[in-house]
DNA sequence: GCAACGATGGCAAACGCTTGCCAGCGGTCG
DNA sequence: CGACCGCTGGCAAGCGTTTGCCATCGTTGC
């Protein structure tokens, strides 16, 4: 093997600076400062930079700026496809704007997410925390610490929310139009906002539209909780079950082929989110269609509108629109 | 210009140290060399850093130690499912050595590709390149100025190979065993190691099996390639297709499905991969598994004892097996 | 012909932390 | 009783960049 025991890092502005002649201050604006240097020099410089393949170092600019032009990325799941479409909206925003990002996975866990965000502080210059399972105060308290965009979480300060209340809605009216009367929610995680939200909105709009709604759960919104959602759903005698996420929903579609029971003949299904894959079961899961990656590109924005103004630069919230996916896995009211 | 707001970093070293009455190389130590100082000290140190909020910025601490402790994870494609596991695989080792790891996406692309492996240079520690698209010459460029580690692809350095091509031969085999004597394969992009392996591996075993091969392709690996592909290997007059991953059979799968061609009756396929949605489709999708998140891991293994060994710790090559899953999209030859 | 000036480039002080080196100190050994 | 030693903790030198301030110098305006 090519025994270089010098794992070193690469040349530095010193050694650019020496190579060209100049002082280090001079290489440095050179390379940072259009203008700043006389036009030869600047060449010069920028000449040598490329020959010995120079590349700054990050953390000695962040040492000095105080800015490390990187940002956090924290989810609860990394393995929920949901949020591969964040990391991409996050990622295409941020990645025009020259800054890179990192991702945490909390794993659902409070703990781990106290611990992530904490550790968090001392390297980037701000997060995105979709989807925050900790108690408002907690982010609150991140939030005045440093700069911290929510995702679905609607807490003080500058936030993304996507209004699957609306959507869940109107997948209550989809069902209720098309027959039924007694529809099973199957609930996700307690301490999501996202599932109170749906959970709420939908008892709420119940009524108006003749349905009685059954709330069961909560489930690990994993396919892995379907089963127990669906038969619970037949158990209390619904036509009907709108899943806390799709991942869920997949699970609830398996245990229904399982038992035999027809879907959307004997019975209907919806899920939430769109994640890929609503459309390769059959029949179709219909389903309401959150913005996701259009929402981390709006967090992404968020953050780095925060960073280039300041703390003043307010707290903005971006709503998203959710919308209806009808495909296969709803149909009328089995009579 | 001074009229940056106070977006303060929070309490430095020289703040614990001033607070406990003790130079900042002893709060230093005291915080990081357990023992190295009176236990007392020590405790009073701790105790002050703990009320104040203290945390270490990372970026001074790289400048001093020259290492970061991120390493980065680039992937030519972060909206295919593939890559999510490798994230996780790769996460996991890396949080338990206290690293944090940054995402890059080259988007199939060798400038990208290329563009970020200069960035990354100056500012993680080293890289885990899966898949990489660029010429041999310039990854082992790369290897050489800096740690990295490549998945799938072959070249000098440490790196870790999945054997997809034992996999592909296995689907084969399993596709001679029902009888099939014409089978396509339709291949992805013509710089991707995987492919060119899976092919030529298909290549040289069709003729002990009795199998006629047809290659067909490059197509974009993804669903949106599916068509073409389904529609050569009808042309071609083939009874099965093999598939470059799984995004292009979920693709061919669809084609058949719209032009009422029943699978497997009248035709097989066979994904590579086993992504998420392989057991969602409907014939399930007979798959090579790919074990991915061990493949990050491992990944991830080689880079940290890099990075603790220094150059030397040698060119370690991890081989990962495959295995054939067999759903229902694979049957016998219709006659 | 002189002052004021813009352009250019160097000096040196940070930024927050780690670490080699040394001083003080009480105790141990011969 | 003096030489040593181990334990503590402070001093200061960096790590690679950025940037405020200053010195130089050739111009320009009056």
């Amino acid at each position: 093997m090519s025994d270089r025991p010098d794992l070193g890092r690469g040349p530095t502005l010193r050694d650019v600076a020496l190579r060209s002649g100049v002082a280090v201050s001079t290489a440095s604006r050179a390379l940072t400062r259009p203008g700043r240097v006389g036009a030869q020099t600047e060449a010069r410089v920028r000449a040598v930079a490329e020959e010995l393949g120079y590349v700054p170092s990050a953390s000695a600019r962040a040492l000095t700026s105080g800015r490390t032009r990187t940002v956090a990325l924290v989810v609860p799941d990394t393995a929920n496809p949901l949020f591969f479409g964040m990391v991409r909206g996050v990622q295409s925003r941020l990645r025009d704007a020259g800054f890179v990002h990192v991702l945490a996975d909390t794993e659902e866990s409070v703990e781990r997410e106290e611990q992530v965000m904490a550790e968090l502080r001392g390297s980037v210059d701000g997060v995105v925390l979709a989807a925050p399972r900790a108690d408002e105060a907690s982010v609150t308290a991140w939030a005045e610490e440093f700069p911290v965009v929510t995702v679905n979480r609607d807490v003080p300060g500058p936030r993304v929310l996507i209004d699957t209340a609306g959507g869940v809605v109107h997948a209550l009216q989809h069902l209720a139009s098309l027959g039924h009367r007694r529809v099973a929610y199957a609930g996700g995680p307690r301490r999501s906002w996202s599932d109170r939200q749906r959970r709420e909105a939908l008892i709420a709009a119940a009524g108006g539209l003749d349905v009685e709604l059954v709330v069961t759960g909560p489930y690990v919104p994993r396919r892995e909780g379907g089963p127990a959602a669906a038969d619970a759903t037949l158990l209390h005698g619904c036509s009907a079950v709108i899943a806390f996420n799709d991942l869920l929903a997949f699970g609830i579609l398996d245990r229904f082929a399982e038992r035999g029971t027809t879907v959307p003949d004997e019975v209907s299904v919806v899920g939430c989110d769109d994640i890929f894959g609503t459309d390769l079961v059959r029949p179709g899961l219909t389903t309401v269609a959150v913005p996701v990656e259009r929402a981390g590109a709006a967090a992404a924005d968020l953050l780095l509108r925060r960073l280039a103004a300041g703390a003043r630069g307010g707290a903005r919230v971006v709503e998203l629109p959710t919308h209806l996916v009808v495909r296969g896995s709803t149909g009328s009211v089995p009579r």
